[in-house]
DNA sequence: GTGGTCTAGACCACC
DNA sequence: GTGGTCTAGACCACT
């Protein structure tokens, strides 16, 4: 499995594991019941700490993306992903809103941004988060 | 004005303020020319230190949207506001990619996120960034 | 005569007239002996403070660029100009250095930032400061 | 790794570590991937608050010149350095035509004035600005 | 230990 | 009064 890791970039490194297995899972080539690597050899090949890989699997156990078994170790959760919860739809409301002023600022139109928004949710389930 | 500040969030007190100021630019609630409150007047309506509202001025400023006359203190940049950079559209693209990703894991379709993109454009365009 | 001002400027409206005049001489537009607008003319003219021209006028004839008189007013220095004192060449030597360096590490070859000084140079003496 | 502060000059202490570090840079002294010390560390060499070098390194990783690594600190760009923006060769070129003017009137010629141009900036790429 | 953020209080140049 | 700069001291997230 393949996960880009930008070390320079200003966002956690954790929360960029978070984004990367979510991309994976959305984009099919994670899916439920699929396992995931131990918390050690993905540390391994990314070169990064366990605490960090450890970090983003808890988040996204918590939210219900994965499940953790005690020996069989750690898999996409076989029950299916969870719905649309009130908190999700906050945030994307929040961060798509700051997104789109500024687009508009800058002078994007509204069928340039919903086209955009549209090109960026097909290629992400399409493959554009493609892991492996 | 009125720009509200959440002291709980995790987003920094002044990348707040910037949102909350390109928010009313987008809803034209804020047009290129306008006045910006002194520094330390609005760090004190805002009750935060005058630093915290001076990080954000100077961003603003260096992205292009205020501009800061002698004397006249800040104002948004009557000169019209900075176009789509490629930093930009690397910065919409990689959000908007996450946030599409976990919208599809959590099964919204295609075309409800892309409508949920248009409403939300919507309404900070008309109004829903309202400031004042 | 016309000097622009770059209200939105970091440079000193002072300093920027400072600059302006300088210029104007080095063009050839102002010559020693010429007469220069009163205070209270130019700062109207120019729609800036009394003490902004007064402080630039000041500077220049602390140099010894420019002579004033009792009665009639400000007068470029008949005797000619100052030459390069030990203060200039430091002043001139320490901030060519910082740009060389910029341009240097920004890719700029030797040759490419030697034309570009004396294309500026031979611009300046040939009217790039133009004033009337 | 040695760089002078002249606290009674009139240029801010973050430029002056700003052009020294470019300075560096042009010397060859800090090459793409040489690690920077920390803020607290430099801070600490210089004399001055950890706020004040944090600013210098903001600015030059804004421009480009320096990325920060998680936990690795702050580095010169691997990537290598930014180019001729538009934006730089304004200000080269409104800088460069001062000191152009003000030569030409102290009565440099064109050529002792490109002369010096040239000889600073090899200075500058030979080790002029060496720091170490 | 690192950079990032926030606060508090101060001085200065400019106009 | 305005923004710009500097200092001092503190807390936090990340690794």
């Amino acid at each position: 499995m393949f996960v880009e890791m930008d070390l320079q970039s200003e966002v956690p490194l954790y929360a960029q594991l978070v984004d990367s297995l979510i991309e994976g899972i959305a984009s099919g080539a994670l899916k439920p019941g699929d396992p995931l690597p131990s918390v050690r050899g993905l540390a391994a090949d990314l070169g990064i700490n366990l605490h960090t890989v450890n970090k983003a699997y808890t988040l996204l156990k918590q939210e219900g993306f994965l499940q953790v078994h005690r020996k069989q170790g750690v898999v996409v959760n076989p029950g299916g992903m969870p719905g649309i919860t009130s908190a999700f739809d906050d945030k994307l409301t929040r961060q798509l809103k700051v997104l789109a002023a500024e687009s508009a600022v800058r002078g994007m139109s509204a069928e340039a941004f919903a086209d955009r928004c549209k090109e960026v949710f097909r290629t992400a389930v399409e493959g554009g988060g493609r892991l492996s």
